[in-house]
DNA sequence: GTAGGGTTAG
């Protein structure tokens, strides 16, 4: 094993090291050792050139330690712990030294440690150089710290580095990036040399903060935009989600002859892929394979992006599945492709070969896998993600991915476990509000959600347009009319939010339910909106309830003008008529479903067991246990019978609950009978047909 | 012998 370099020289130091007239680079050409450096690719051949070093006496020379320092902090094959090692050895550091390791921490994942690197060399009476502060400064505006970036720029005008033209942009890009434009201008302003980089940096400030207009204006003030610049208008404009002037922009890049790089294109095709620009992204797919950039990590995630985006999944995965040697963003790329195709089986899928790659997932990753687990009830999956953010993401301060944990957990059936992840929140966001109310809503308790609303108001949240869709639908379950019309009309005169289709779907169900047809009128006619099919859809079904032929009729054809082709709907108009004893217009509705083929689209369902999603449809017979599935179906429905249970046969869910109730029982506990007898009784006797806990 | 501005997933 290696031993910490020591200062004092060993008996074998050749003689040659221990001259110090010896000048530095022909000091570098007599030792092989450190040309190595530059060829060094694993931690096991710095370690062999360290030892090399150590062996041959060179690390009695400043010159050689600041030389493997540099390429330990700075190199991305290189090792910053083992930097600081090294230089921690080092009695008294030089100032070259001092500036490297404030250089290698100013690059790392905490650059805050650099400005402690940099307060301890000041305390050591060394006086920085114009080379120290664009890396304290770079320090600064990576960990946010603005008053240090404050303070530093005292001590930079102090020395009188002001003027120098790598601190001076330095300076700027620390104010823009901690959003203090007017610190930034002023300093722009103040210096009489503006180099494109000055531009650029305050360019960068005004874009981040969306002023687009302002970054114009600088724009066209540069004397000479180079690449950079144009690449930071460009990227300005997609990022504000000004995705029209971003192609714009590229485009006269192009016909200035301004030839693109991977910084231009993945600005470009990230616009593209947020603008559905299929056409140029695809142009911009074939120029890059022409200029041999194919093979590129970045642009290859953005064109995964661009392609699955837009509904071209296959492109997209063929692309993906391209990659040698994907990144994070890859597989996130995919997989959130996958998820906004609504392919959520596949984007589960896709998850789990990403487990077992050696790329390690990250937030992204799962605010982009828990709304498939939601979608599929892949409750199993969730919690294993929940325990895996707990034990390695816990310094996430998003609270984004808790929000989606707890809507995971509402929409699996687990609302205690979300009740848990909410109240275990430190800081709770609008959206986490939102996510809980909802997810109580959605569980039927509605004296819940309410009360929570009323926590949320406490604590001083706004509620949003999201909050009153949870609490009015909260009210539409339990049927709470007065409350309902309350809060509606809180959030129109108090909150001033005005409704949007599934508010006022909220509180057409909750009034057509309880048969108040007058008051479903005047809200219809007070929408300055066409209502949708689910409105429409609800309507008839508060028709069929309360025997409302002729309303039922009006209603039934305004749903068809919208869903030509929805069997469901003729089928509860018919059941409308059949109640009425209408049976002339049960058959013709009858023979208008044959007519026009119309098919029910088959009941499909699905269920998570021991990690694998299986999915059935309504007759399904192509899973492998699908014979011991049925002859348990069988079994339930012969134990529901004898408990008394009456299915409701207008609605095809029960037959699909119990069917993955079925299914869950054959793969939890087999064949055994008295287990299976003692456990549906439970579930009967809980709560009805208590399956949603599954 | 070191250095400043632009880069995709949410």
């Amino acid at each position: 094993m290696l031993s910490l370099p020591t200062t004092t020289a060993s008996p074998s130091t050749p003689l040659h090291v221990l001259h110090s007239t010896d000048p530095p680079h022909k000091l570098l050409q007599s030792h092989p050792s450190l040309a190595l450096l530059s060829n060094c690719r694993s931690p096991q051949t710095l370690r062999q050139i360290h030892s090399q070093i150590v062996k041959t006496g060179l690390h009695n020379s400043q010159f050689a330690l600041s030389k493997l320092i540099e390429f330990c902090a700075v190199s991305p094959f290189g090792d910053l712990p083992y930097a600081l090692l090294l230089f921690e050895s080092i009695k008294h550091p030089n100032l070259l030294i001092w500036n490297t390791v404030i250089r290698g921490h100013s690059l790392s994942d905490s650059p805050s440690l650099a400005i402690q690197l940099f307060v301890r060399m000041v305390s050591t009476g060394i006086v920085p150089n114009c080379y120290t502060f664009p890396f304290v400064l770079k320090s600064c505006a990576r960990s946010g710290l603005a008053n240090e970036g404050r303070q530093i720029h005292a001590h930079v005008l102090k020395l009188g580095l002001g003027s120098d033209a790598f601190v001076h942009t330095s300076l700027i890009s620390v104010y823009a990036q901690n959003s203090d434009l007017e610190s930034a201008r002023l300093v722009f302003d103040k210096s009489s040399h503006r180099d494109a980089v000055s531009f650029t940096a305050l360019i960068t400030g005004y874009a981040s903060k969306g002023l687009m207009d302002d970054a114009e204006r600088l724009f066209d003030e540069m004397p000479t935009r180079d690449l950079i610049s144009w690449n930071a208008m460009i990227a300005g404009f997609s990022q504000s989600g000004k995705y029209y002037e971003a192609v714009e922009t590229f485009r006269k890049m192009q016909r200035i002859g301004i030839s693109p790089n991977e910084s231009t294109l993945v600005s470009v095709l990230s616009a593209c892929a947020q603008s559905g620009r299929i056409d140029l992204g695809s142009w911009i797919h074939s120029w890059v394979d022409d200029k041999g950039m194919d093979s590129n990590l970045r642009i290859l995630n953005a064109l995964v992006d661009m392609y699955s985006k837009n509904g071209n999944l296959e492109k997209a995965r063929f692309l993906f599945n391209s990659i040698q040697h994907k990144d994070v963003i890859s597989w996130n790329v995919m997989i959130g492709g996958y998820n906004c195709m609504n392919y959520h089986r596949e984007a589960l899928e896709l998850f789990r070969r990403m487990l077992k790659s050696p790329v390690m997932p990250n937030d992204i990753t799962f605010l982009n896998v828990l709304p498939s687990c939601a979608c599929l009830c892949a409750l199993d999956l969730g919690k294993w993600i929940h325990s895996y953010i707990d034990k390695n993401l816990k310094n996430i301060t998003s609270t984004a991915l808790w929000t989606s944990l707890i809507d995971m957990y509402a929409k699996c059936g687990d609302i205690v476990a979300a009740e848990q992840v909410f109240h275990g929140l430190e800081l709770k966001s609008l959206a986490s509000w939102n996510a809980i109310i909802s997810g109580s809503a959605m569980h039927g308790r509605a004296e819940k959600a309410l009360q929570l609303f009323r926590e949320m108001l406490n604590e001083g949240f706004r509620p949003d347009d999201i909050t009153f869709v949870g609490v009015l639908s909260a009210c539409s379950h339990a049927g709470l009319v007065e409350l309902g019309r309350e809060n509606f009309s809180l959030m129109v005169n108090e909150f001033k939010i005005s409704p949007k289709l599934h508010h006022y779907g909220c509180m057409i169900n909750l009034l057509g339910r309880v048969g108040l047809f007058d008051e479903v009128e005047s809200m219809i006619k007070s929408m300055d909106m066409e209502p949708d099919e689910a409105i429409w859809g609800s309507l008839l079904e508060a028709c069929r309830t309360h025997r409302r032929v002729q309303l039922g009729e009006t209603v039934a054809k305004n749903l068809f003008k919208l869903e030509l082709n929805n069997p469901g709907a003729y089928i509860l108009l018919s059941n409308i008529y059949a109640e009425a004893g209408r049976w002339d217009d049960v058959a013709m509705i009858r023979r208008k479903l044959n007519d026009e083929g119309m098919k029910k689209v088959p009941g499909c369902t699905s269920i998570e067991v021991n990690g694998v999603v299986h999915e059935f449809l309504v007759a399904d017979k192509a899973h492998p246990q699908s014979e011991r599935i049925y002859k348990m179906l069988a079994e339930i429905d012969h134990l529901l019978d004898k408990s008394g249970y009456e299915p409701d046969t207008s609605e095809v869910l029960s037959h699909e609950l119990s069917f993955n109730l079925s299914f869950f029982l054959v793969a939890r506990i087999g064949n055994d009978k008295a287990a299976l007898s003692k456990l549906l009784v439970e579930e009967i006797s809980e709560d009805g047909i208590g399956v949603a806990n599954l």
